[in-house]
RNA sequence: GGACCUGUGGUGCAGCUCGGAGUGCACGCCGGCCUGUCAAGCCGGAGGUCGCGGGUUCAAAUCCCGUCAGGUCCGCCA
């Protein structure tokens, strides 16, 4: 059985080569099973456009009572799942790959509801609702795609680089960082927490002499945050290397993964993303621009914007515009803010020898949206406590952390990137909702 | 958690200021017509507790109060 299907709305799929160079000389009897994407009655022709995952072709059929597949064409609707028997063949005018499927027989395997809940208009949250049913579009397929091969491309090079893959454990006895962001759940007798980041278990593989290690993974976050860009449970990319001289080499690493990722995309799908979403893959070049957290300040304060925050933090119309600010100069669309403030940050970022007030670490942005916080960690266990202890953090509840760093540890970094984020700008949409498979937030726990 | 916005047939909207019969548009659905469409076309039809509750009024989708649901931005963060 073949789901060979021509392709003509999406140019890069390479399903219907085959298909059409077989139907140069010859007509051919195919199977192929699919969607039922559109059904166009006339009094003497059916033509049914199916649709699965490489693509779509469109299949004629006649509507006379003797076929012997007249009762099920009679009843079928948009979306059903059928198979389909018949004889491929060139034919010029078939606007769809200029080829089409002239139905012998058919089975319905599977009747669709006449009516759907959700049309191409409807609103995102109703789509949501009815997620199976919007994934069926064509356009959402190439979002897992880039999801894919993304991933792809970042595992390739962690294997030519010698990474070790973790999945640390999503269970916790206590807080990583904050804790006022994490779900509670029982747990026998007591209670468990839900992982808001995989950060204390990766630090503890570079105390396990792993070197160099990443894990793509879920995290979670109880911020009750309405925004397009938060969601409760995303996955997260995170890496942590050892033996570093200081943040300088983990902002490598992560943007040579990121060339090579978006690389991936545009070579493999970046003409389908340009006709699909509009937007055009840009391969970042290295190195990406950097500046310092006090530098950023005075770049926005400079273009007339008064910073809200008390703090001295860059709110998301700051990043905005330094994003912003930076393109124009550079014409790129990355940059790095280093060196933020020790009041700014967790407690396990290391800071600067010169200036402790300062820390070594920094904040990723594409296109004015944070998309990542990295660091160089502080790995000498006096000075940890002392910073923990500092920062109020409760000894007991990470006695098992500090241990990490009291039988050797190598000087280390890492940074934990948002893989949704990332989709949303490559792809230039608006919401992580819509590149995440199933989107979990303060509102929505279906499907 | 704060500010603002939106709830009207299956879907997306208009109607709301200035109250007057559930009025209208597009898509979808059902039926009919039509040898080739490809956003098919033409004709007909069904489908509604205007989110919910209360108030004002002769009369409320429309004005007022409350409530529920959702969205956007901010805070928090990736």
């Amino acid at each position: 059985m073949s789901s060979l299907v021509a392709e003509a709305d999406q140019p890069g799929n390479q399903a219907a080569t085959g298909t059409a160079t077989a139907a140069d000389t010859a007509t051919a009897t195919v199977t192929i099973c699919g969607f039922v994407d559109t059904i166009r009655r006339h009094s003497k022709v059916v033509f049914i456009v199916l649709r699965d995952e490489t693509g779509a072709v469109q299949v004629v059929a006649s509507p006379r009572p003797d076929e012997p597949y007249a009762d099920q064409l009679d009843q079928l609707t948009v979306g059903s799942a059928v198979t389909v028997q018949g004889e491929l063949v060139k034919n010029q005018i078939v606007k769809l790959g200029g080829v089409e499927i002239q139905m012998s027989g058919m089975v319905v395997d599977s009747f669709s509801e006449a009516q759907w809940p959700i049309t191409d208009e409807t609103s995102l949250d109703k789509r949501l609702d009815w997620r199976f049913l919007d994934l069926r579009k064509p356009e959402n397929l190439l979002i897992f795609r880039a999801q894919t091969a993304v991933e792809e491309a970042f595992r390739e090079l962690w294997a030519a680089e010698g990474f070790i893959e973790i999945h640390s454990p999503k269970l916790m006895a206590s807080a990583s960082e904050t804790g006022s962001e994490l779900f509670r759940l029982e747990y026998f007798d007591g209670y468990a927490y839900l992982a808001q980041s995989p950060q204390f278990y990766k630090q503890m593989a570079m105390a396990a002499g792993f070197g160099k290690v990443f894990e793509i993974g879920p995290v979670f976050r109880a911020n009750p945050s309405f925004t397009s860009r938060h969601d409760t449970e995303f996955t997260s990319v995170d890496v942590e290397i050892s033996w570093i001289d200081s943040h300088e080499d983990v902002m490598r690493v992560e943007e040579k993964m990121l060339q090579r990722a978006l690389g991936v995309v545009k070579e493999r799908y970046g003409h389908l993303v340009e006709e699909v979403f509009g937007t055009s893959i840009t391969v970042p070049e290295l190195p990406f621009p950097r500046v310092t957290h006090a530098q950023a300040r005075k770049i926005v304060e400079d273009s007339g914007y008064r910073l809200p925050r008390t703090d001295g933090d860059l709110d998301p119309e700051a990043e905005r515009r330094l994003s912003s600010h930076i393109a124009d100069e550079t014409g790129h669309g990355f940059v790095f803010v280093t060196d933020y403030p020790a009041t700014l940050r967790p407690f396990y970022h290391m800071r600067h020898e010169e200036d402790p007030e300062l820390t070594r670490s920094y904040d990723l942005l594409w296109n004015g949206l944070e998309i990542t916080t990295g660091a160089q960690r502080e790995h000498r266990y006096s000075v940890l406590r002392d910073q923990a202890l500092a920062h109020g953090v409760k000894e007991d509840e990470v006695s098992y952390y500090l241990d990490f760093f009291r039988f050797g540890c190598p000087p280390h970094g890492g940074f934990g990137l948002g893989l949704t984020r990332i989709l949303m700008i490559l792809l230039a949409r608006t919401n992580v909702r819509e590149v995440t498979y199933l989107y979990r937030g303060p509102n929505r726990l279906l499907p």
